[in-house]
This record gives C-alpha cells, structure tokens and sequence, in this order.
DNA sequence: TCATATACCGAATATTTTTTCGGTATATGA
DNA sequence: TCATATACCGAAAAAATATTCGGTATATGA
C-alpha cells in the first residue's frame, strides 16, 4: 500500500511520541480547525486550509484517525459525504496547540523581522 | 552550501510558526536536554540522545542558534571546544516540551499498545 | 448534455530531512 | 607512534514527506 507511514509513532520517548502525532505539515493545523467540536467535511477543512495540497490533509487525516485523534463519520450518501470530528484524545492535544498558538502570537514579530515577510494560510 | 532550509522557519500562521522551529526530528529534545540551563559540549548532547546521527545533531543546533533558540560559544582551544546554552527565546518554549512530555507520559501505553514495544533514545 | 461538486485513492514526482561516510586539524595518553 | 577525542563540514545516499496529476462513481443544476 502506498504511503504507509513506517513507524506509525516514535516510542523512543514521551517527548518523541507526542512530537510524532503532530509534526507532520498540516496535523496540528487540523486539530486546530477541529477543535471546536464541530465535525467537518473533508472538503471544508480544504477550504480553510487552502495552502495544503487536499491529498496530503487526506493523508494526514486518515494517520490521526489511525492515532485515534480524529474520529470519522462516513454517510452512505451519493455525492459521498463524511465527517471528521476531533475525539477527547485529540482534545488532550489541545492545552498543547493552545500553547504554540499562543508562542507563535507573541514572537510572530522577531520571526518576521528576522526571516521576511508573507503571510496568508490557514485562518488562526 | 548544503543542508540550508529553503524556508527557514514557517510565517504562514503562528501555529506552523512555531511547529516549524521545533518539528525537526531532535529539535524538541535537543531543548529538553539544555533546559536546565547548564551549557552543553556537542559530544555531550550527542551522548545524552545515542539515536541521534551527530550530524544531524550539529546541523540542528545550527539551525537553533540562527533562530535564536541556543546560543553557542567557542573557545578557542585545541582539541576544540564549543558550548551550546538554551536562550530566553528558547527557554521561553519549554512550558510546550514540559506539556508535550507530560502528556506523551500519560498516554505512552495507549500506543505502546497499539503500535509496540521497544523503548531506548533519549533519557526523558 | 455538461460542468461541478463530492470523497477518495494510486502512482509518479518533487522536496525535505536524516543518515552515513570521509576528511580537516591538534592534543592527550598508552 | 598510534588510537582516541575534539568540533565541524561537504558530499552523497537513503528515507520520509509533500505535492501534483489523473482516475473512480454519482447527484445536482445550468
């Protein structure tokens, strides 16, 4: 099968096991989208994630569902339709997001300054 | 020149902002090790995390000094001597390696379960 | 009829990251 | 003298990730 992650997650230690669920490009941004509690459709999370390629949010998501973080919902409706919505595991990442969020709010600037400026991607 | 990041460090959000200076594969620990403030000698770091490649871990640290996480002191003595030291920029990120270790801790066994045993690398 | 939207997947490609290997130079101790 | 340790770097290979492209199938509305 293609694009099977080899390790699913790293045990070698507390700290890589959790930077392993999240450090993938799109992950955290997903949780953080999901966190609400709304569950989303695919097509939805694309949209507020537009700098991310669908297929790599198909990818990543379907690992967080293996991880057990996102929970899927699929209807068997014609045009398909299915939902993600984040589980209470995932919602324990969420102190964790919170806290980079809020890092990366405070030193935006120094980054900027420092590396360039753009600006655009997802919504937070 | 090799093993430059093409993007330094991810200005899309503050989310990815912040993901993008600590993702890298032993950045996380790499904080971990200097948090107690104590300046570490590369051939230290490389012995506190074995499963560490040494390069890997020079390009790392490099990569942490130009973004103003470590800071880095040379002695110029021979055999060489050089020290790396957490900054206040880089300390001001262990509350999220302390969460992310915390919580790494308390759900070690749920995949531990799931995806296997094995345990070695670093010593958190 | 035809473009659009839906969810998803495989394959190929591109890019990035990690690893391995070999080399610089010099001091120390066996 | 010789192996070892020190810090670091370049090049190349390997591995992991991300991206692009095209295809499945079907309903809806123009």
């Amino acid at each position: 099968m293609a694009y099977e992650k080899k390790i699913p997650v790293d045990l070698d230690c507390p700290l890589r096991l959790t930077m392993s669920l999240i450090e993938s490009k799109w992950k955290s941004c997903i949780l953080d989208e999901l966190r609400a509690g709304k569950p989303m459709r695919p097509s939805e999370i694309h949209r507020c994630l537009p700098e991310a390629a669908p297929r790599v949010l198909d990818i990543q998501l379907k690992e967080m569902v293996e991880d057990g973080l996102v929970a899927k919902t699929i209807y068997p409706e014609l045009p398909p339709r299915s939902e993600y919505a984040i589980t209470d595991l995932g919602l324990s990442l969420i102190p964790i997001i919170d806290r980079m969020l809020k890092w990366g709010e405070e030193h935006f600037d120094i980054f900027e300054k420092k590396y360039g400026r753009k600006r655009s991607g997802c919504n937070s």
